[in-house]
DNA sequence: CAGACAAGGCTTTTT
DNA sequence: GCCTTGTCTG
């Protein structure tokens, strides 16, 4: 039956559908409808019976994609996937842990570690090792391990290669490591990929299981997957050899986290008989925004080659806007928008900021606050990381893991309930002595001598009360327990008393947290809705996962976040040199492309208009220059957008600063931003108050010195604004604002 | 043992 | 500049 989905798409695409005889290497430029590719094939081999759901293994890059994708074919062809695996690498991964965890002498109810419980993790081996954490830093050993384990280097390797003491030191660390998460049944976020390998290589009757069942894998975003889930992919479709993978070579942007470009260059290696299309139409951008990327990406040496073209208008030329500093910076940002909604129209969630670094994101929201602009943050300090989050769920986690050690430490003092430091000692030292979990230590605590009675007491309680919840759980949902752990250990009360906003903050989180628990115990079918499954759901959560696109906001997200987005309208800001790209990899010519290939990810994420900022200078908090101000130039990147595709646009000169504040008050981080450039003149500065005969009382917005004389823009107390010159205005100054 | 205050470090990107 | 961690005092 030829299918009607068919119908629906380009004959490149209709080809990457319909092959399915073989291995299949779908170059996808961007824009070119890679995921309407994956979703029609999912939904070609279900409708044309080809392959069951269950059969069908689909590796995407965010959960949220999963479920898109998934509901997408479900709509499409009117057949629910029962049985699709269907997920990111580490939820797919975690999914088969699951089941044969025990293989590896892990419990079915493992915990994953995110980077935070590694950490810590962490300091309490190398407290227990004598190490100086202010000489070696746990965060740095982390990072050290976690790179080697990206690379599918254990504890073993890892020795074999470190060559100084510090590295050798890292080293011993690594083995405790190790041997601390079985302990704790937890796996971190790299035994995720790592684990299923070794097991598949332990046991090869387990492999084949899910090699005959698998008839078919496809792999999203190809270009970014690392040695692992190279492996993984190869291991899983060696059997039926029904691989399609998708991915854009110029679009690999996580080479850092131990990603390989080489995994989609050779994969015509790996599979001669592979066929290869490529889907070269792009459906999302101008031609100008294009035909400018396209030329940028071509300073790349090391990439495939292909040739993106678009039947879309020509549309606007990219604008390029240079700015003072950051504060000029973030106010052009907010005129842009402005003018973006006002004039033409727009939402604010048709609107996308993007940056290089996080830490760029604080000066633009200042600014967008004051401008009443609404926007939301992707990325930055993750919902599901925050303290009072992280609190409640170490709750549930002793609940569901009672080995997990990490998570005890956490709460055992939390809120403080009397057990302290030299307490938690004492019950450690019984656990290492008897070789049993701290948690059994804490249960035991009525057997141990060296804590005193009172202390005891405290302790109890607190174990009776995690105990009966803890048999609670079997009858109850996912919802109902954790809302009782927030009432039985005071979670939220401590914060409803205060009047501090960011204790008000730390409760509505909290209560957002029950809210997501309550809601995920509604989607979910029962015997799916526990609370374990919640938990690792929620550990393989990304910030963008739970972003809204229907929001009316402006979405402010790194570069790297904004993969696989799109939007009408992108600004992305601080293209410097040092900046973006940055500093460190200036040196290496790989490193460089890396950054090149990521400021073509952020051009062609815009459909309509794009608009390039940077600053002249700007602060930096980091190193040893922390504080200082640099002076920058436009990145080189900028450079390689041939002239015709951009246009300089001197915001600034003609920056009017718009006026919301009804009473007439400008704060002081708008008037030092204008300051900056603006200061020569004598008479007039920003800020300052003057009369004039007809507009009465105004504040000064911006002074130039133009041959003309000197032009003031200035806000007056009816919320206009004017030009002036102030050799004709006849104005009069006024000391203050009263 | 808890809360208040000071010092130090940090920021490249994320599952 | 802000956040986390450590130290001091009650």
């Amino acid at each position: 039956m030829p299918s009607k989905l068919l119908k629906e798409l380009n004959a490149s695409q209709r080809e990457a559908v319909e092959y399915l005889d073989g291995p299949l290497l779908v170059l996808a430029g961007a824009g070119s409808g890679k995921t309407r590719v994956l979703t029609y094939k999912i939904g070609y081999l279900v409708e044309t019976g080809v392959a069951a759901p269950y059969e069908i293994l689909a590796v995407t890059f965010t959960n949220k994609a999963a479920n898109e994708m998934k509901k997408r074919v479900e709509e499409l062809i009117r057949i629910p996937l029962q049985g699709l695996w269907i997920g990111t690498f580490h939820s797919i991964c975690a999914r088969i842990l699951r089941i044969e965890a025990q293989h590896l002498g892990y419990d079915r109810n493992f915990t994953i570690y995110d980077v935070d419980d590694q950490v810590r993790l962490i300091q309490q081996i190398m407290t227990g090792m004598n190490i100086n954490q202010g000489v070696l830093k746990p965060r740095k050993v982390q990072y050290a391990i976690s790179q080697s384990k990206n690379k599918m280097r254990g504890p073993k390797e890892f020795e074999e290669r470190a060559g100084d003491f510090t590295t050798r030191k890292i080293a011993d660390i690594f083995w405790e490591y190790e041997v601390a998460l079985r302990r704790n049944n937890a796996f971190d976020f790299d035994d995720l990929l790592i684990k299923p390998l070794e097991i598949f290589s332990q046991q090869p009757d387990i492999l084949e299981k899910y090699q005959t069942k698998f008839k078919y894998v496809l792999v999203d975003e190809y270009q970014d997957t690392n040695r692992a889930q190279y492996y993984f992919i190869k291991y899983l479709s060696a059997q039926h050899r029904k691989v399609c993978v998708v991915g854009d070579e110029d679009q690999s942007i996580y080479r850092w986290r131990g990603a390989d470009i080489e995994n989609i260059l050779s994969f015509e290696k790996d599979y001669p008989e592979c066929k290869v299309v490529r889907l070269e139409q792009n459906y999302r951008s101008t031609k100008v925004i294009l035909k400018a990327a396209n030329a940028v990406v071509a300073h790349n040496q090391r990439r495939l080659g292909k040739n993106l073209w678009s039947k879309k208008e020509h549309g606007a030329k990219i604008s390029v806007h240079p700015t003072t500093d950051e504060g000029m910076e973030a106010a052009t940002l907010v005129e842009i928008i402005r003018t973006e909604t006002r004039q033409f129209n727009r939402n604010y969630n048709e609107i996308a900021v993007l940056y290089r670094t996080n830490a760029q994101s604080r000066a633009l929201e200042d600014r967008l606050r004051r401008a009443n602009i609404p926007y939301v943050i992707v990325g930055g300090i993750k919902f599901y990381e925050r303290k009072e989050v992280k609190d409640v769920l170490a709750y549930l986690r002793i609940l569901v893991n009672t080995r997990d050690s990490v998570a005890l430490r956490r709460i055992i003092n939390y809120p403080a309930r009397g057990i302290g430091a030299a307490t938690l000692q004492k019950l450690e030292e019984y656990a290492f002595l008897k070789k049993i979990p701290l948690y059994q230590a804490v249960v035991e605590v009525a057997e141990n001598e060296s804590i005193p009675l009172a202390t005891k007491a405290k302790i109890q309680a607190f174990v009776d009360a995690l105990e009966e919840l803890r048999h609670k759980k079997e009858n109850f949902s996912a919802y109902e327990i954790a809302r009782e752990v927030v009432d039985t250990f005071g979670l939220a009360a401590q914060y409803s008393h205060s009047e501090l906003i960011e204790d008000q903050n730390r409760l509505e989180n909290i209560n957002e947290l029950l809210n997501s628990i309550a809601e995920f115990s509604e989607k979910n079918s029962d015997e799916n809705a526990t609370l374990e499954k919640y938990l690792e759901d929620v550990a393989l959560l990304t910030d963008i996962d739970r972003w809204d696109p229907n929001f009316s906001a402006v979405t402010l997200m790194t570069l790297h976040s904004a993969k696989g987005l799109e939007f009408p309208v992108v600004i992305i800001t601080g293209i410097e040199d040092g900046l973006f790209p940055l500093y460190r990899s200036l040196e290496n010519q790989d490193d460089l492309e890396e950054e090149r290939r990521l400021f073509y990810v952020g051009m062609t994420r815009a459909k309509e208009n794009l608009y390039l900022l940077w600053a002249r200078q700007r602060r930096r908090f980091s190193g040893e220059s922390s504080g200082m101000s640099f002076r920058n130039t436009p990145s080189r990147f900028l450079k390689e957008i041939p002239q015709s595709y951009k246009e300089e646009v001197r915001t600034e000169d003609e920056l009017v600063y718009s006026y919301d504040n009804s009473e007439g008050l400008l704060d002081s981080a708008t008037v030092s931003a204008y300051a900056g450039e603006m200061m020569e003149n004598e008479d007039y500065h920003i800020g300052d108050w003057v009369i004039h005969p007809t507009y009465g009382k105004g504040q000064i917005l911006a002074v130039q010195n133009s041959h003309t004389g000197t032009k003031l823009t200035v806000a007056f107390s009816n919320k206009q604004i004017k030009k002036l010159i102030a050799e004709y205005a006849n104005l009069k100054s006024v000391s203050s604002s009263d």
